[in-house]
RNA sequence: GGCCCCGUCGUCUAGAGGCCUAGGACGCCGCCCUCUCAAGGCGGUAGCGUGGGUUCAAAUCCCAUCGGGGCUACCA
């Protein structure tokens, strides 16, 4: 058999971390099964879905690289793989099952409904609606014939149950008096969410559904309805959910969800992948650091975990330090320039790049986010006049101060070569002289070139800076003593 | 309320009766390294929800209980 698996999801919302998890998951079952992925769009809910969104998930998903080998986008067999392109398809479908009996015009009203659901609840049991309240077969005939509107349910046989075999939970059961007649069709003539799923995941040959555990509970009702179409039902993996620090699901009120969000972050694609990843499954050999393509090499959906996981920002971005230190140079800048020139405030010229990618060893092993490098590197492009206020107070006005910046200034003058090592021995030297430690020492001399506490490694940085700049940073510095 | 799913360190997990005085990773703490901050090295902290069984032996099997989550729409 080969495997069809798809992400299917709804663009009603911007692509978030646990679709992702989702559309991860799929990918690297597909992949490592040498199956096809298919990106579907699940867009009946016509009110809420938009172009943006659907935009959003397809650039996230790209972002991430997992390239999908047919359906939206890029083409395949069977149409635009988009369902609001589909209803006649979805209309014949729920009209055939009417034909056979499977399905029925439903005339019961949201009133009716909602006393017949009271009851069953006030007397502690399940609430499925099992299509009691319909009036008589002549009644909506004639309802019809007068072109009236009806919506079309689904006739979940009773007594009965369904059962399957989910590849993450183990076999699941559900008895038919619990599942509801439900909708398939709305009385506009659009189809619902377990229609237009079901029907695609039929007609395009879907052989594993794997999915959020949210959908575990409608999924008596998508293998009912599959089987009455007279087809083989998916082989079903129902995803535990992500959580909040809370233990409740995943969502605004924990902090940002859309991957974008994460992108602007400073996230790398490969860390989001491998942090999802874990998220649920362990590569093995107490491993945690993989490729995609490693992952995909030892990918088992029969080892994912039933465990609800709680998303930790700390571990994303530990992870993400990880992958930033194993970028190559280039890619680093080139990754980071952007972030360096909006942090410079100005575009940085041939000089300032060649500065700045000496720099770039000493500034990626200190980022967990991208946009930490801006404010590394910054100190090497702009003036210094605007030293941190704790900085100051903190080393700048004690007595080594003075002390320090004049013997700097001293030293470094006709300093010859001006290179790490020997500025590294000459205020190694001139410390000795003053009897300065080299924390008492040093930092006014990184307060006065960087106007902060924090820096990259001095020596380099002084280095990189040249004779002339770090001589006048020094210079202004003492002066404001 | 009903149905379904889940329950190992704070978090993600390994563990499929003896290999477990429970392993790894993040976090946290301490030490080392050190010009700041990181990175790195070393060490530590912390867990089988609870109660009963079964067994020579249970984190692993059974039952109960408690806790958490999901679903319960003409949303997906």
């Amino acid at each position: 058999m080969t495997v069809r698996v798809r992400f299917a999801p709804s663009p009603t919302g911007y692509l978030h971390v646990g679709a992702a998890r989702t559309a991860l998951y799929n990918y690297l079952f597909a992949r490592h099964s040498g199956g096809t992925f298919i990106l579907r769009s699940d867009d009946t809910d016509r009110a809420r879905s938009t172009d943006e969104f659907q935009a959003d998930i397809l650039e996230y998903l790209r972002w991430l690289g997992l390239e999908w080998d047919e359906g939206f986008d890029a083409g395949g067999r069977h149409g635009s793989y988009r369902q609001s392109d589909r209803y006649d398809r979805y209309r014949e479908v729920a009209h055939g099952l009417v034909r056979r009996g499977h399905a029925y015009y439903s005339l019961a009203t949201g009133e009716q409904l909602d006393a017949f659901k009271q009851a069953a609840r006030a007397a502690g049991t399940s609430p499925a609606y099992d299509g009691s309240l319909e009036p008589p077969y002549e009644e909506i005939s004639k309802w019809l014939a007068a072109g009236e509107t009806a919506v079309v349910r689904f006739k979940v046989p009773r007594p009965g149950e369904t059962t399957f075999t989910d590849v993450v939970r183990g076999d699941i059961r559900f008895d038919h008096a619990q599942v509801d007649d439900f909708v398939i069709l709305r009385s506009d003539g659009t189809p619902t969410y377990h229609l237009a799923s079901t029907v695609d995941d039929v007609d395009y040959g879907i052989t594993h559904v794997i999915r959020g555990e949210d959908l575990l509970s409608s999924t008596p009702k998508h293998i009912l309805l599959t089987q009455a179409m007279g087809a083989e039902p998916a082989i079903y993996a129902h995803l535990s959910l992500l959580m909040g620090p809370d233990g409740k699901k995943l969502s605004k009120r924990h902090g940002d969800t859309a991957m974008s969000a994460y992108r602007e972050a400073g996230y790398l694609p490969e860390a989001m992948n491998n942090y999802l990843a874990l998220l649920g499954w362990n590569i093995g050999d107490d491993e945690t650091i993989a490729s995609l393509d490693e992952m995909v090499e030892r990918f088992d959906l029969s080892t994912v975990s039933k465990n609800p996981a709680v998303f930790d920002h700390k571990k994303l971005e530990w992870m993400n330090g990880v992958y930033i230190r194993d970028m190559d140079d280039d890619e680093f800048v080139s990754a980071t320039l952007p972030i360096v020139e909006e942090a410079v405030g100005r575009a940085l010229s041939e000089g300032d790049r060649e500065r700045f990618a000496r720099l770039v060893p000493l500034v990626k092993e200190r980022a967990k986010l991208l946009p930490e490098v801006g404010s590394q590197a910054r100190f090497l492009f702009v003036e210094i006049d605007d030293y941190d206020e704790a900085a100051w107070s903190k080393v700048m006005e004690v007595d080594a101060a003075p002390v320090a910046l004049d013997g700097a200034l001293a030293v470094l003058e006709d300093l010859e070569p001006w290179t790490t090592e020997a500025i590294d021995a000459a205020l190694r030297g001139m410390l000795e002289e003053h009897g300065l430690s080299a924390r008492k020492g040093l930092q006014p001399i990184r307060v006065a070139i960087s106007g902060s506490m924090v820096s990259p490694p001095l020596f380099e940085s002084l280095e990189i800076l040249g004779r002339a700049e770090t001589l006048e940073r020094i210079r202004n510095a003492r002066a404001l003593l």
